[in-house]
DNA sequence: CTGAAAGCGCTTACAG
DNA sequence: CTGAAAGCGCTTACAG
């Protein structure tokens, strides 16, 4: 390693020099803090935009005394499922990447299955007044609330998992749900034969508001009748989450239509599907969602064919980091931020970066 | 934001009133720079675990006057492939990210078809002593002689792309390229109808002493043994690189074998053979490698049907990110870092980060 | 509206 | 072998 070349001011104490003013003004003007003149304040962003200037972001939080206070708002993992158990990590690992530098990260939970939970959570964040906040909205409504409180408190927010279209999030990062069906779906041509069919499977409690599996469903659905076969498709909702459930009702569906090849299982809950089909004489293929330790196990023993996945730690990781990058310094984000879709086999789920 | 908790001394300063010594010999300590005495170090290093210190990096950077200097060698752009854009984006992506950091970057290029080209270069950079390079390893003799001119002048490097097993580089970065094979084999087992045939085309000019090509076909061909399978396979080596010769070679395969269903290339030039598929009167399926321009566009026609990837950009941006943790704060590396196998469809590609 | 001074947590010469 | 002092490029009170 060389030494860097002598040279002569840089940075804010040469824009001060050039407008003539001091360095705590300069300062001033780059933070778009109060009490600069208009004049002084032109001057000085010529000055800067001329000499394309960066600031250097180690001096920054060096110098800045400041703490920012990051709440993050997920469901909790459940028995049921340990799916969030991925983006807790992803918040766990910003937080240790990011804490030495002055961040505080305070992590709230609720229940999947209980509203009242979100609600409750959602007062004591509020209460806490954080300078950003990553939320999950799993219930529309009660997120809706929740965020309108947080606009008229001033507290920016992202959306991870699941969007709410037109709000004043910063950002969305999460899943292209429906362009994951029509993924599945084409994934799905190549493993029907002539007369086969492929079954359809939402599992879950309250199908008529999940907006997840049903837009999953549609962009499925949007593939085939492209190609004008959406009578290959038989489809069925599970409302309840026990396996006995699960195994009935595919079990009825595979009864009724024999030539069943592929069921495609709109979310996580697949396993439960795999338990009962790794039972059956003959070989169905199977296809659905994330990177589950159950999951894994059936697409090592083959009983699940294919999984989609999208990068559930990644998805919170970023979005701490985005919100981290945003308070401290004023980074603008990206309203949509989809993540990849990436599909999982046997092969190639040893190097699966979640 | 909230003010940080007024605190007592901490950090370097903290130690060095416990140790009753300056600051600068806690410096000399964490830095494993000598001239400090072992009653001292011995004492300052007990300190420092009792009180699990970590350093600011920010502190650390801003007060290191130091250049890290780290030198880039991979191949040059062709118009042969594009493939070499990406790494390079991922190189420049790094670079933009660290340079303010006082961090320089030298590129270094080489002619894949051409290795005094290699050497050339490799005398250019051993001549300007960087302080880690970042090698793509393309040319096996001429790489060896070149990292033991770099073991030997006590440069650190990293290997990207390709891996030259049993070297004192401090990481490999790339793929995993024969598990890459049996993923695909995996993949083409589901296209595969009753007495379908699948015929691998390895397309370079020296296939000889090509690695890559190899470990994709031993992979390949390693899920059909398993399988006991390993009839169904047609292969064929095609050392020109103009169209004419490649679809000659097709065709004739074609020809040949008519059931032949799913051709497998097992590189970037699957974009040629997919120029002679797309005329032919029925659907043969195309698996190849890589998201390079060329072949997107085949795929978003369909007659490319899938492309398996492995994060081009992200290689080369990981490989300088690990040196100058490396170099800078000393960080340990991973020896091997395999990247995820991707599969890329025409669904999934506008969203695939490389 | 503006500036002088101190300080963030380290590292770097320099002197002894 | 060790330490006092200055400095990295910013931001923060405080004073005017």
């Amino acid at each position: 390693m060389n030494k860097k070349d002598a040279g002569e001011l840089s940075g804010v104490k040469e824009i001060a020099r050039r407008a003539g003013v001091s360095a705590a003004t300069v300062d001033r003007v780059i933070h778009k803090r109060k009490g600069v003149s208009d004049k002084t304040r032109d001057r000085i962003n010529a000055i800067i935009a001329e000499l394309n200037y960066q600031p250097n972001l180690h001096a920054q939080r060096l110098a800045s005394r400041k703490v920012v206070h990051i709440a993050t708002f997920i469901p909790e993992s459940s028995d049921e499922t340990s799916f969030w158990e991925g983006p807790l990590k992803g918040i766990e690992d910003a937080e240790a990447e990011v804490m030495q530098y002055s961040v505080k990260l305070h992590k709230f939970f609720y229940n999947q299955d209980n509203r009242k939970s979100f609600v409750k959570q959602a007062k004591a964040i509020l209460k806490m007044k954080p300078d950003g906040i990553l939320l999950a909205p799993s219930f529309m409504e009660e997120s809706v609330d929740f965020i309108t409180a947080c606009d008229a408190a001033g507290i920016p927010y992202v959306f991870m998992d699941s969007d709410i279209p037109g709000r004043n999030n910063l950002s969305y990062i999460g899943p292209d749900l429906y362009q994951s069906g029509f993924l599945a779906a084409h994934l799905v041509s190549y493993l029907l034969r002539e007369h086969d069919k492929v079954l359809i499977v939402n599992i879950s409690k309250e199908i008529d508001t999940d907006h997840h599996l049903l837009r999953k469903e549609e962009g499925f659905r949007a593939y085939y009748k492209e190609h004008g076969q959406e009578h290959i498709i038989i489809k069925r909702d599970i409302h309840r989450l026990d396996h006995a459930s699960i195994e009935a009702g595919i079990a009825k569906a595979l009864e009724r239509h024999t030539d069943i090849r592929v069921i495609f299982v709109t979310n996580s809950r697949v396993s439960a599907v795999a338990a009962y089909v790794q039972r059956l004489p003959h070989k169905v293929i199977l296809i659905g969602y994330d990177f589950l330790k159950e999951n894994i196990d059936y697409l090592h023993s083959r009983t699940i064919d294919f999984l989609i996945c999208q990068k559930p730690l990644q998805q919170a990781y970023k979005g701490v980091m985005a919100l981290y990058q945003h308070i401290a310094f004023n980074t603008p984000l990206d309203k949509i931020n989809y993540m990849p879709i990436d599909i999982i086999t046997k092969e190639n789920y040893a190097s699966y970066e979640m």
